[in-house]
DNA sequence: AGCACGCCGACT
DNA sequence: GTCGGCGTGCTC
């Protein structure tokens, strides 16, 4: 048995494992991430090194492999079970192991900074000058060219020195033995969440209510008594979670042991931060895409200093390297975002989980309107459910209409407003009050569906909608590639008008004008908010009264709290219920749900219009009469009938290559392998198991960014299932040759 | 990173 | 020849 093995962590150049013979009856004793002592290059030095993965068979040379010398025993570092999760999401998601450790650990890649070495000339001038004239003559270039370039400069930086000047360290050791030169290092942290007294003061203590209070004491009562769980806190829109996460971190903190605090990242505003400053002081640090791969770094570097205690960020947050864990919070834990795009394609939430439990940590899954997965967990029994059922100061939850824009055209109605809505707008205009228009961008790729009915092309096998392909005029279904002819006319009704639809904020934006003169407007999207501050500036301005109507796209209706909203509305519900996912609908729902959250959240009553072509979709009438468990039943029927997660667990791999036509054959030998029930991928016999196998078939945009992509589906009952099938993929692909040059991605859903 | 090896020019 | 010094490549 080997293992393979991280030598140090502070070098790009060793940034790869070694393989260790383990010794007799050592085995036990190792798992990914714990640290060893080996001999390791010439001289058999002994370095610390790290545990990534095991295995069976030799890489090279017998011979050549030397034996593991001891284990480290003792509470294992940070960075050690840092890789533990890295090996984890290997297995689940797939990747090489060498990006899942970057994953967690970026420290790695600029671990140099920290001590960030100088070289200075030493201030003793004659012996400079001296020792310098006999290296010319001793024909010493490399001297010669490092010294001169530390006179000339005064004082350099050792990397830019190794790099513009060639140097070695050898070289740099040699001069500063010679005492010439002088290595200092100077280490700097920044701390971007710096504490200012005065930033919070217009924030006051608000107690909590009955309810939150007993969110509160459930949880604390069991951490404190050594119990750890996934909490699912449901609390419907305004309902203060964020208190609740205040005071159950408090009592975490209080008891010395350190929070991680997940939030999506555009809902990471000032006013969030300050909230948890204003409680913990200067012992809170945040984290955000806009700060630099330095300043992220050194606020690991704190975290693991025991500087902080609590850790405010997106996903990325997740792997601060806190001492002693004790709370992991996801706010809004239904959010798209918490899953990266990138190979690793982890999802935050489920990492988070098996960390809790890895680290011994509780775990607070927070939204108004949980994800299918979490909720169904909650239910089985596997998360501990928690409600908030109320609005924490007493206001309603808005009134909200479905408007049916088939029955608006009928009436002569061509606007894009209902007249119904047109009449509110006019009215807040007149009271002073702030609208809302939420345009559901989500969905523009193109789905088909008839203006006069509201019928929309769905595949037969999948109930997933159609997408049009340009090209040869087909609607082609993205997870099994049924393709059929676009017909001229509606199936159902007959009507030839079928199409797609579409429209931006900048066409809403410019009939609000024309509608109402008098109305000063915002608009929000990827155009409005590109520069650095961009989407808090518009925010800011529309909190602070300067508009009456904001416009945007999804990003407006998260997590945002406005007082003086009265009047919500979605133009185009429908957009994001044709997505070609099997999560539309869910997606649709939440999006429904949230932008009703953000109207009548002052003291005054808010209002709600869903404009519609399908006002009998049930993700709009549930969302309409805020009934999430109404949602929850019947969106889980769709998802046993189609075997779709969470009943089922979901794989989903795509292959990729810049050369369609080494893709193609790659692909059909994959098929060949599919559908052969003697296959490799069935182990020789047995059957499929328990998975069913979609595809492989093109991806819904088939080229991006030059690259020709495949997609394959693969669901399992159970998830064992689903990891044994990825490995079998694993192995098939790299024992084909025509796979050589195909990048094989692996997703979860 | 740290070490050895092989190469190169300078000097015995 | 041989020696000091440099750059390169390898380490399981």
């Amino acid at each position: 048995m080997y293992a393979d093995i991280i030598i140090g962590l502070s070098s790009r150049q060793l940034d790869k494992t070694f393989q260790y013979r383990v010794p007799a009856g050592m085995e036990k004793d190792l798992y990914p991430g714990c640290v060893v002592n080996v001999p390791f290059g010439r001289g058999a030095r002994q370095e610390k090194g790290y545990v990534v993965s095991f295995s069976h068979e030799p890489a090279i040379d017998p011979a050549l492999i030397k034996d593991i010398s001891g284990i480290e025993l003792g509470k294992m570092p940070a960075q050690g079970r840092m890789i533990g999760i890295a090996a984890w999401m290997r297995d689940r998601y797939g990747g090489t192991l060498g990006r899942c450790i970057k994953t967690v650990m970026p420290v790695n890649e600029s671990v140099r900074k920290k001590e960030k070495k100088t070289l200075v000339v030493s201030p003793e001038k004659e012996k400079v000058e001296g020792y310098l004239e006999r290296m010319k003559k001793k024909n010493a270039k490399a001297r010669v060219r490092l010294l001169e370039a530390v006179i000339a400069a005064g004082s350099l930086d050792y990397d830019t020195a190794r790099k513009e000047c060639g140097i070695t360290s050898k070289t740099v050791a040699e001069l500063e033995m010679s005492g010439v030169i002088n290595v200092e290092s100077n280490i700097s942290f920044r701390n971007p969440a710096a504490y200012k007294k005065s930033d919070d003061k217009h924030l006051h203590r608000i107690g909590l209510n009955a309810a939150q209070q007993k969110v509160v004491d459930t949880v604390v009562t069991d951490f404190s008594s050594g119990i750890r769980l996934t909490y699912l806190l449901h609390g419907v829109t305004g309902s203060g979670k964020t208190l609740c996460y205040i005071e159950i971190i408090d009592a975490v903190v209080k008891s010395g042991k350190q929070a991680i605090v997940l939030i999506p990242e555009i809902a990471l505003t000032m006013q969030t931060v300050s909230r948890f400053r204003e409680r913990f002081g200067d012992r809170v640090s945040i984290m955000n895409s806009r700060m630099s791969k330095g300043e992220r770094h050194d606020q690991f570097i704190r975290a693991a200093n025991g500087d902080i205690d609590v850790m405010i960020g997106p996903r990325s947050a997740l792997f601060t390297p806190f001492d002693e864990l004790g709370i992991i919070v996801i706010d809004e834990e239904h959010e798209e975002s918490y899953k990266s795009e990138n190979v690793p394609k982890y999802h935050a939430r489920d990492v988070a989980v098996y960390m809790a439990g890895k680290e011994n940590a509780s775990i607070v899954l927070g939204s108004a309107t949980p994800s299918l997965e979490s909720y169904y967990r909650a239910i089985n029994g596997e998360y501990r459910l928690l409600s908030l059922k109320d609005r924490a100061a007493g206001q309603s939850m808005p009134e909200v209409y479905i408007e049916d824009m088939r029955q608006e055209l009928r009436a002569g109605n061509k606007q894009i407003f209902s007249r119904k809505l047109m009449t509110a707008i006019k009215k807040r205009l007149q009271a002073g009050e702030q609208t809302m228009l939420f345009i559901n961008k989500r969905g523009f790729a193109g789905f088909i569906s008839c203006r006069s009915c509201g019928h929309v092309f769905k595949c037969p096998h999948c109930d997933i909608s159609k997408t049009y392909h340009k090209n040869n005029n087909k609607l082609i279904c993205h997870y099994c590639g049924h393709e059929e002819e676009m017909p001229g006319v509606c199936p159902v009704c007959g009507s030839p008008y079928i199409a797609s639809l579409r429209a931006g904020t900048q066409q809403i934006e410019e009939k609000v004008k024309k509608l109402f003169p008098e109305a000063v407007t915002l608009r929000m999207d990827r155009d409005t908010t590109s520069g650095k501050e961009g989407h808090t500036k518009v925010l800011a301005e529309f909190s602070g009264g300067n508009a009456d109507i904001l416009i945007g796209t999804q990003m407006i209706v998260k997590g945002h709290d406005f007082p003086n909203v009265t009047l919500v509305a979605a133009i185009m519900a429908d957009m994001s219920l044709n997505t070609g996912d099997y999560k539309a609908t869910e997606r649709t729902f939440q999006l429904l749900a949230q932008a009703a959250g953000r109207a009548g959240r002052g003291s005054k009553p808010g209002e709600m219009f869903i404009q519609t072509y399908m006002p009998e979709a049930y993700s709009l009438t549930y969302a309409a009469k805020h009934d999430y468990e109404g949602f929850y039943r019947e969106e889980m029927g769709f998802r046993r009938m189609m075997c779709y997660p969470p009943v089922w667990n979901m794989l989903i791999v795509q292959f990729l290559n810049r050369d369609a036509e080494m893709l193609k054959k790659a692909i059909d030998s994959l098929s060949l392998a599919v559908q052969s029930p003697k296959g490799v991928l069935f182990d020789g016999g047995s059957q499929a198991g328990d998975v069913q196998i979609l595809g492989p078939s093109k991806d819904g945009i088939y080229k991006l960014d030059d690259e020709y992509r495949f997609v394959m589906y693969i669901k399992g009952e159970k998830d064992e299932d689903i990891s044994g099938f990825k490995k079998k993929i694993e192995k098939f692909v790299s024992s084909d040759p025509l796979f050589s040059q195909i990048i094989v991605q692996f997703d979860r859903a």
